[in-house]
Parts: structure tokens; sequence; C-alpha cells
DNA sequence: AATGAATGAGCCTTCATTCAT
DNA sequence: CATGAATGAAGGCTCATTCAT
């Protein structure tokens, strides 16, 4: 049920159509859900889950550090472009109010692996001094550009330009 | 009047309220705008001007290309800060259909000037090769990740903060 | 609930209003009808159902065929007198684009039996030569005219005025 | 002006229309109307003028009584297919609120000229005895419907057709 | 637990009318 | 006299939520 509401998209469809898809009665749906405030807050939690475990395919022990980024950061990618109504409630969730802080910061701990992964980075000197919060934020920024541009359809996204825009990412953070 | 709306900050807000905080009767604002989304399209274009007012503040002559970019980077760095309506307005304009194709069309123009520095950049063999689009929504992501976090308050963004961001922006587009 | 808005009479009659002489809040109508024009559509389809019912009733085996005529008038007659809101409902509908033509066509099942009777008329020598549609609206709009200056009380109805009416119609399709 | 109303039909029409046609400002239009039912009872009135004026054409001395009848039932059924926005306002008019008993009262006065026709015929025992205001009403609902009919296309009215109305409505009132 | 009809506040917009200029 | 921006009640309709069954 929760996946048909990710596939509906928006935290703007209404619970009407959410009814409708799901195939079973609005009552029923408030018998397990309080509100659609608490749908989108348990949606935002099962879709940071995902992203958690798309975030740590294919990381082999026998990865450089560099070659983890970058498989980190197609995981993330690739996870977007083939999810691309978990992509678009992601944008949107930012700027709604619906998601409360609480659910926010449980969110967060599936991240916890790739904070972790940042802070070895400066740590073992591969990553430049940063604000972990300012790394990750800027990293999934380029990401989130990334997708929306091969979504829009306005560029296509071919692998070289693909991994000219990982390598970017990766200098705007990499010890010099 | 359009200033009013933007200090509402969302297209979401409900058009009861923009008559509330403007001041003046609902008939009156249909009397100057056809609808909702005329309104929408017409604040967009006007902050896509301020924008490309904003980010070409104090370019002097006499500074180096990378001084020229941390100044545009700061210009809308700053811009953004003081015009946080302005922002958000911005962040969620992306994701609604109301901006017809031909205003977004109609609001690139403000920004050609930057595209022709980054453009000029790359000639000058001082960036990278890399898709003009490409590189402009990434550097614009970073900001918009800076100032996301400024704003949130959830890191205080020194000045030490802010220019270690800059100088990841730069790291990431400038030549090797 | 078709009952309760035929009562209100008018399609020019507000939403709110039938919301408030219904007793169901607006979202119920709405949960029930598409819109306002499909509660017209409905509307106008079942009084054509009770206009054809009406119009046969007490058409017994034994009268003649003025009789018929006579008693299929009087019946049209009395039951626009007695639905009276069904009669400006029904004027009103001629001059309003909601109905659709093919609700138009569907209500105009329920009077072939009426159109089949002048037919016969025509066939059997006892009515004159006349297009059908021609001769069905010129008496439809007999009994409009009688029920308009009843109902608007300008003239007592009494039973020779009438029948001194329906003779008039008679008069101007009956073979000479 | 008022001319201009009535090409615009319907009394649905909305002020910002009349304004907009007319040419003139809105406050202009409430410098000589006090309101948009004044300037429909004027316009009722005007038409009423305009009937009046039309029914006596072309009745010279010489016709017979069904002479005058023929050219007087076919001067207002010409005057309404060649005016068919006059024709529609007249429909409208008679089923809404708008026009006051005394603009009706008013509009009379010049249709007694047919009422006094009508008195004659029945005086001469040329028509049969019947209340003036069912005659008047009745014949005014046959040209009514052949109007109708013609200005909807469904029957293509031949000159045939139409006499043949035209008999029919000399039939229902004519003495025996 | 499941249903789905019912709710009613709220949405965007229209329109007859007013009033300062 | 003329203007047209301003008004705000009312219009049809939506939608998150409730509640009797």
């Amino acid at each position: 049920m929760l996946e048909l509401v990710v596939q509906q998209g928006i935290q703007a469809t209404p619970m009407s159509q959410v009814v409708k898809e799901s195939g079973v009665a609005a009552g029923t749906i408030y018998h397990h859900f309080s509100s659609k405030e608490e749908i989108i807050n348990e949606l935002y939690l099962n879709l940071k889950i995902d992203f958690g475990k798309a975030l740590s395919e294919h990381l082999t022990a026998d990865l450089s550090y560099k070659e983890k980024f970058f498989q980190t950061w197609l995981n993330l990618y690739d996870y977007f472009c083939e999810n691309e109504s978990a992509f678009h409630f992601a944008e949107q969730i930012g700027h709604c109010t619906m998601i409360t802080s609480e659910t926010k910061q449980k969110g967060e701990i599936h991240y916890l692996p790739i904070v972790e992964f940042f802070a070895q980075g400066i740590s073992q000197n591969v990553l430049r001094e940063m604000d972990l919060k300012l790394m990750t934020n800027l990293i999934y920024g380029n990401i989130v550009t990334a997708v929306q541009i091969t979504l829009s359809g306005d560029l296509i996204m071919t692998k070289d330009r693909l991994y000219s825009v990982i390598e970017s990412s990766w200098d705007s953070i990499k010890k010099h």
C-alpha cells in the first residue's frame, strides 16, 4: 500500500486517489494511519531505508576509497533514476511541512554508514576537512542535480557525462 | 503587489491567504491577473530578473576569473539568504506544473551572462570541459545546499565554512 | 434526493441552496453526482420518464381517438399543474446549455408513444397531414400556455375554459 | 447600448461583458442605470415596442380578417427569425424574476392593438368565444413553437410547412 | 477489521456594484 | 459626466477525515 502512494508520487495526491488505487476503503486506511501526514511520514521513513540499502550495494572490500565513493554515488543515482517517483517524492518532502523533525531524525539513522564513510575519508586524509553535514549535503545535491537533468530529458546523460559529474563531485571534497 | 505574494513564499499558499496578506480584495487581484497561475508565472519571471541582477553585482574588471566566480557564487548565496521567501519560492517552482515552458524560457534569458561566464572559463582553459547545463546546475545546486543549511539553522554558517564550500564548488569545475 | 432538487425548481438555483434544502452536505451531493450538470441531466431524464408515465394514464381501449387526445392533453396539463416545480424546471431546461444532446435523445424515447399516437391519427385520416415534430410541439406548446396561465393566477381556469382550450388544440390538428 | 445587450442575448451575460462590448466604463453604465435589473427591464420594454411595431406591418385595409391574422402571425414570426437574440431574450424573460410586474404591465400596452384585433374577431363572429388572454397566449405560443423549430434547424421550415402551421393556428380559434 | 457514504471547511474564481479620481 | 480599479459575497467543486454499519 505504501508502495502505491509512492508510485502516485506526490503529497499533492488526494487521498481519494490513494483510496481508489489502493483498492481499500477510506475508512480502512484511517484504521491504520491516523492522518495523511502519518502516511507521508511512514513513506518517508520507508524510502530512507530503501535509500540506505541502495547506498551500500556493490561495495566490496577490494575497492579503493575513491572507487567506493564512485560506487556509492552511482548507487544513489541509479536508484533515483530507476525509481523516479521515489525521487520526486523525496524532492517534494524537502519543501513541505508534513514531515516532522522527529521523522527526519529517524530517517537520518539510515544514512549513518555514509556519514561514517565520509568521516573515515577525512580522518584518513583522503577527504578535506569539512563539516560532515555540509559535505554530505553537497554531494547529495550533486547527485540530485544529475538525476534532475537525466530525468528532464534536456540532456542525454551519457556515461562520459555522468563520470565527469562524479569526478567533479569527487574533486570538490578530495584532499588537494 | 508581486512583492507581497513573494513574501508569502509558496505557490501552495491559498489565494485566500494571498488576499488577506495583500490587504486587497479577491476581485482586485483578479482584476490584474487572470489566474493564480498567471500570478505565479509573473512572480517567477520577476524573481529571475532579480536573480540576474544580483548575480552580476560587485564584479569589477580587476578581479581574476576565480575571484569573479567566488563573487558570483556569493552574490546568489547572499541574495537567497536575504530573500528567504524568494528562495523557498524558487525551490518550489521546480516541482510544480504551474510554470509554463514559455515562462521558463523567458526566465533563462536572465541567466545568459552566467552561462557565458562559464563558457568563457572553459574556452580560456580555466574550467574543465563539461556540458554547460550540467556545470551551471551543479554549481547552482551547491549554492542551494549552502543556503538550505544556513537557513535551516542546523549549522552556523561561519565565514570559514562558507568559503570552504565555495572552494569545493570551484574545485569541482576548475581545470586540474 | 432528485425529488428535492426538483422541488427547488430551477437550474439557476445555486448548489449552496440545493445543499441547504436537501439537508446534506455539499460533499455528499458530489459523492453521488460528479457535477451540477450531471444532476440537472439526471433530473431531466427522470422528469421525462414521469411525463411519459403521466401521458398514458386513463387511456382505456373504449375511448375514441378524439377522447384519447383529450385525455392525453389533460394528463400532461394535470401533471404540470400538480407538479409546478417540475413544470418550471422543464421550461428552463429549454434555454440552458447544460442538457447534453445525448440526454435529450434519451429523453425523447419516453415520448415515442405519443408521437406514435399522432402518427396513427394521421394515417387513419383523423388528423391532418403535418410534420410530426411540428404537430407535437404545437400541441405541447398549447398545453404549456394553458398551464402558464393557470399557474400565473391571472385567470381562473374553469372547466369550461380548459375544455375550450383543448377543443382549440384539437381543431388545430384535426382533419377538416 | 441597449441594442448591444440584446445582441448578447441573455440575462446570463455578465455586466463585465456588457462593459467590454459597449465600449464604455462600468461606472458610466451605472450612471444611466441603477442596476442590471433596470437595464433588463428597459430592454424588455424596448423589445415590446419593437414587437408592437412589427405586428402591425403590412396590414392594409383591403385585407380580410383571416388575411390580417395571417399577416400578423407572419409579422411576429419573421421578426423573431430575423432577430434571433431578441427572441431568445424574450424567451428567457419569462423564466426570470428580474422583470417587475410593473414593467410587464407597461409592456402589454404595445399589444393592445392585437388584443383589440382579436376582440373584434370575436364580436364579429369570425373567431370563437374565448377569453382574450387565453386566445392571444395560445397563438403567441404557436408562433414561438414555429420559431423554435425553425431556429433549432431540426426541421427545414418550408413555406408549405409554415402556412400549414398558421392554418392550424387559425383553425384553433376561428368560428366553426 | 473493513466499509464507503457523509461531512464541511476551504479552494479558485466570477460578477454586480461602488467610489475616488 | 466618465473612468476603471477595487470590492467581497457567492459560485461550483475538492478533499482530508469521520462514523454508523
